[in-house]
DNA sequence: ACCTGAACACCGTTCAAGT
DNA sequence: ACCTGAACACCGTTCAAGT
């Protein structure tokens, strides 16, 4: 029952992503599972393993796509200068993601290697660039020469969100607060800029 | 091969839970399961079930236990009145303990209920619990009547502090930052307490 | 009433066998 | 070379059968 290849490796790998996505639409991203991805795309479980070292690594390169979209995302966000517009319209562009890739989103946070495996390169470049972005922002609170400070209160401030959103991707933020997502994510920014701005005063 | 009753439903969900410590601590909470749990108290895997209803109460039960050593730990932190103060060594206290049970912490993170299920009321009311220790110490902050901004600031705080503890959890902290746990931590506090002093200055 | 352990329904992963 | 699908080694959970 063997066929010839129709298809090359990437083209393969590409019917995975799509059929697992669409797994994930109709069964959430828990009931993402090898066998239901090779039914739906036609192929065998074997052809699984020809394709990926494994589920890791197909769910590795979903993730890799999100990440891809959503620096996409905030990368069109306008850079005027002035850290708190910039900042809140960042957030506005995260949040409309967050709502629009719910699944995919959520995905990102359930990605626990069994032992502590080095992330690959290509992810924290990914990361990386997302601080570059918040960096970009934050600059005009910073005097020339404070890089370093710069850099920790990114990292202060992306740590702090990813709570948020950590909380928000398992459904636990309401054990928090009441308030909406949006709300709360601006409202953290709002005293991280109160507090940069203190510090800049001394 | 059955036999009489030798211990109460109380006992055998004390010897359930040792027996479930001891397996975290030889193979890590990844590895914790009915049959080893089962086996290591000496008893088959069909008890289990009598004395749970599933693994999923079995990881609640762990939870309650170390959410409850952590509030007795934390309850012991001095308050001086000065938040600097109070904050940090909080923070000490809250830093030695995820160091000393590294794996029924990291746990407490792991639990991700399969359908967006309510959790326990005793649950809300230990996570209330911290909620009121980091309010009183906040609360020289702010003037009477404030008491909602209050509320809002130890939200916030939380929530940040959330996202270190996760990251941190989940071995993914030296992605965004080398240096360590502590010092970020303490970072933290103080920026936003700098935030709340600002704000405060209005 | 309590406990057992075989059995069921799933998984991820492997690999000899087919084309 | 690529693909198949039975088989293996695990899981959580159930339940008829034993005492």
């Amino acid at each position: 029952m063997a066929r010839t290849a129709k298809h090359s490796k990437e083209e393969l790998r590409d019917m995975a992503l799509t059929a697992a996505r669409a797994v994930i639409a109709e069964k959430g991203s828990r009931n993402l599972n090898v066998r239901a991805v090779a039914t739906r795309m036609g192929y065998s479980v074997g052809t699984m393993y020809n394709i990926f070292e494994g589920l890791e690594e197909l769910v590795a390169w979903l993730n890799a796509e999100t990440l891809d979209a959503l620096y996409e995302e905030l990368a069109r966000a306008p850079v005027t200068g002035k850290p708190e517009t910039d900042l809140h319209s960042l957030l506005d562009r995260y949040l409309d993601f967050v709502t629009a890739n719910r699944q995919g989103w959520n995905m990102l946070f359930e990605e626990r290697p069994p032992e502590a495996k080095a992330p690959p390169a290509w992810y924290l470049e990914k990361v990386a660039q997302v601080f570059t972005l918040l960096g970009r922002m934050l600059h005009p609170l910073f005097a020339p020469g404070e890089e370093a400070e710069l850099t920790r209160a990114v990292h202060l401030l992306w740590i702090s969100l990813h709570g948020l959103w950590s909380l928000d991707a398992d459904d636990k933020l309401f054990i928090v607060t009441r308030d909406p997502l949006e709300k709360t994510a601006h409202d953290m920014v709002d005293l991280y800029l109160a507090g940069l701005k203190a510090r800049k005063g001394h």
